[in-house]
DNA sequence: CTAGACTTCAAACGATTGTTTGAGAGTTTT
DNA sequence: AAAACTCTCAAACAATCGTTTGAAGTCTAG
């Protein structure tokens, strides 16, 4: 950790992300992450202002990424002559659990982002609708269309818990080592069945 | 809340259990938790004597029954003729999902326990497996003998991943209001039939 | 080379954290 | 009624929290 290659802001965003998993948003301190990071307490309120505006960023420098793949999977799911459920929940899982298995800070991120979820803060739902709610609305569109016996509502809570438990589903697989004699790949490809049936089975009625 | 019909360490208890589902242990302080027990700060380190006691005894006063009602719900459907998958499954989650159902306190107490998921946490692990490693280990094998094509590590560590992924799906379920016309009764069963169903897709080959 | 902007630094700010203290009230036991 | 025990209380403890300050350092443009 702390690699001196790195700006001051990026190390500040690497460590603060390894602590935030690990402790949460408040158990992890500013201390804890400039010690970490091995740059001045300072340097954290300097370059982000606040331990808030902090967290915000290591959210969006993830997100923005993890999003736009997760646009542009669906938008080639939905090109298909006859897309299915499975294939919308593909171009969701996919990306994340790609992120979720990166050994560079993308698996520590995965479980930040549990955290957030688990947390049900205010504040932090408010920044993540408002940076990235278009995209669950354009998946929640889709998932409509494959899901036409489902109410509104009823629909909207079914997504927020198999998002949930998604999440949390890929959280953990960051930590766990694949079967020797597999690869990455098979194991991702397997993982990602796994999940997608999974999560198929608690969306359709 | 802080019904003063209680004793202090119920009333501590109780306003511990809901600030830790809104805020988290490291995000709650003992001046919120007195406060909102309407008792003097000194009473948790009197009662309890440390913060972190408080919290296993949160986690003590509830887990105690789930767990007795899981292990009964096991017995008995270990018992019937031809147990399947899904009998083990209503075993572990029925209990659960009365809890998290239960508008006295039990519907907090589920959030804190996706928390404690998320969490990671090292001390709270292992008074969790200290206490209540017997439940697990009991419907392990229970499991074991359901999906006999699973190697045991690839088991456990699908067992983890789809309990986190149900409790973080039940915290969600005190929070949503069943739809109208439908009894509380109904909504708890096809509540349970889904979780059920969305499991056993996470476990089987 | 120097003026000015950007970044880092040690030190301190007031507020809040978990915990401890010792006095006092209330209850039970002798 | 005295002694012993249980519980509550306000006050204070050192430690740590996020944040701010102003000086020192580093870099770049003129």
């Amino acid at each position: 950790m702390a690699d001196l290659r790195f700006s001051t802001k990026q190390r500040i965003l690497g460590a603060a992300e390894d602590l935030f998993a690990r402790r949460g948003f408040a158990g992890a301190s500013l201390r804890q992450v400039t010690s970490a990071a091995k740059v001045n307490l300072a340097a954290v309120n300097y370059h982000f202002g606040s331990k808030d505006r902090l967290i915000e960023e290591v959210f969006r420098r993830r997100l923005d990424e993890l999003n736009a793949g997760r646009l542009k999977a669906l938008k080639q799911a939905l090109a298909k002559p006859e897309p299915k459920l499975e294939d919308v929940l593909a171009a969701f899982i996919k990306p994340a659990l790609e992120l979720s298995l990166d050994r560079e800070g993308g698996s520590a991120f995965v479980r930040v982002l549990a955290r957030a979820y688990a947390e049900h803060n205010e504040r932090l739902r408010k920044f993540l609708s408002d940076n990235y709610g278009h995209v669950l609305k354009e998946f929640a569109v889709a998932f409509a269309k494959q899901l036409p016996q489902l109410g509104k509502e009823e629909l909207y809570w079914r997504l927020d818990i198999v998002a949930g438990a998604l999440t949390y589903a890929m959280a953990d697989f960051g930590v766990i080592k694949r079967r020797s004699g597999q690869s990455e790949r098979e194991f991702r490809e397997r993982a990602a069945e796994h999940l997608i049936r999974f999560a198929a089975a608690g969306l359709r009625e």
